[in-house]
DNA sequence: GTGAAAATGACAATCATTTTCATTTCTGTT
DNA sequence: AACAGAAATGAAAATGATTGTCATTTTCAC
């Protein structure tokens, strides 16, 4: 398990944010990779297990994936138009550190979504 | 549809805090109610349409449900072992009705979870 | 070159959720 | 009470992401 693992990790740096392992099957095909769906949800296992990459959830329980440290944000989503803003998170991680070495925690991650109505809906 | 929401509502308040729709239904069936599980999908989803109630997400990207207004509270949990620390999240709030009212949303809800290396592991 | 071990991919299996559709219950009206 | 039409229900099938299986291919050390 070694050229496949680094296909994806070089699909999902070119894509710069979330994709999901459909998703990424889809771009590597595109790509003319020659890669089966199971070894790319097997990679992105292996990724995450390394901790190069971080699995999160779309609101509809597909899972998404993302490099680790790349400099991320989170979300406001509009419940009734979809419509989404990109939102600072400095407030958040600052909140997890603190909580974290309070509880004797290292490695912390986080997520952290808001949702609600926007002005037009 | 009406006895069956204000049954799965009596069932989500009973259990006190998250629950599955699979759950609930088992939960349902044990005290002897007679619905069905779709029934118990279609009773969560007018729950969550009324505000009644909030969708979030486990981490195997399954929906877990939970009464709206209860008095929430975040999660540390170790990636490792598994063991989950409650944590108060007053600086989230705060934060999220900030960002809120500076892009024009309302009715903001969020979710908010840390994930890392308790100190045993 | 050989053989064991790891990696791969096509396919089937699983599991939560949604859709479909026929049946039952509820509603108001006569 | 009887009736028609609407809404609610639930069994079973459909869906879609993810995981398991297993035979085949590739890799690597010798």
């Amino acid at each position: 398990m070694r050229k496949s693992v680094s296909g994806v990790l070089a699909t999902l740096e070119h894509v710069g944010g979330f994709a999901s392992a459909q998703e990424l099957y889809q771009l590597m095909h595109r790509d003319g990779a020659k890669i089966g769906l199971t070894t790319v949800y097997r990679s992105l296992q292996t990724l995450v297990e390394g901790n190069l990459v971080d699995i999160l959830r779309r609101e509809d329980g597909e899972a998404i994936y993302r490099l680790c440290g790349e400099n991320h944000h989170h979300h406001l989503v509009c419940k009734s138009c979809g419509k989404t803003v990109e939102i600072e998170g400095g407030a958040i991680e600052k909140w997890a550190k603190t909580i974290a070495s309070e509880n004797g925690f290292r490695d912390v991650g986080h997520t952290a979504e808001l949702f609600g109505t926007c002005a037009n809906c």
